[in-house]
DNA sequence: ATTCGTAATCGTACTTATTCTGATTTGCCA
DNA sequence: TGGCAAATCAGAATAAGTACGATTACGAAT
């Protein structure tokens, strides 16, 4: 997903311009890594230094449900990251340092042998944890 | 991994015998489902009327240190359930109401292509999420 | 059995992430 | 350009988890 993708998407749904929900996307565009919510309004604060931080969280919900960012959960915080839909439905490796994401090419869920048959799937979670070379 | 597994694997290590922490497995011991921290506490306070939670979130990271508990972080909170051993390293299909597991038989990273070799893979986890016949 | 050192627990205060609320501001459409 | 709903603000509230000083109790040594 682009900037403009996304901005475009915002309009499509009925959402209104905002020069904040631009920034939050942008920061996001800008690196293949996962942001916590803290981070993300520490880079902010340079442009817009009286920013509220329910503005930023109410952002990344609305923007994780228009399917803009992907969220995961990790050590205690959310995380955030721009979706990447250039490869279709894939996974990453994350740096448990920095956040910094690779793409694993293919999805466990297509190779699991059988899925109990008592259970509606409604999703799934395949990460895998590890150091990039600056963290390590 | 048995409740007496459990109570000798801390003898061994030489953590002291306390009813609360046979409590805490016996309570994890019985049911097939990941419990909240506030779930346990509230198990145990029948027995332990006047229990510090301080001394449930203490014991439950000394047994995700130990190996008697695996941990998972869902819906914003650490979820706790007793080590399985009897199939060796394997992953879960888990209620998103109840927190109910049953087992997959495969684990994705012996058959994931190539993991990048600039990251240094320190964990995984692979939870697939559903909803069981009783919370349907 | 009693003593004693240390680990475990208690009670409570604190931290951190996130959500809520009511008042104010601001896009955007007519 | 006026008005309305959406967005933001500021700060209070919630909720999970951690820290800490004081007390209790396990279990080893006597």
């Amino acid at each position: 997903m682009t900037l403009d993708e996304a901005l475009q998407l915002l309009k499509d749904k009925g959402f209104k311009y905002t020069g904040k929900r631009e920034e939050i996307i942008r920061i996001c565009a800008k690196e293949k890594r996962y942001l916590s919510a803290k981070d993300i309004m520490e880079r902010m604060k340079e442009n817009y230094p009286t920013l509220s931080f329910d503005t930023v969280y109410r952002n990344l919900s609305t923007f994780v449900e228009l399917g803009i960012l992907e969220e995961t959960e990790l050590e205690g915080e959310g995380k955030y990251r721009l979706t990447c839909t250039t490869h279709g439905h894939h996974h990453h490796v994350i740096c448990t340092g920095c956040g910094k994401t690779t793409t694993l090419a293919s999805c466990p869920m297509t190779v699991i042998p059988q899925i109990p048959t008592d259970f509606t799937v409604t999703g799934h979670k395949f990460e895998v944890y590890g150091t990039c070379k600056e963290c390590s």
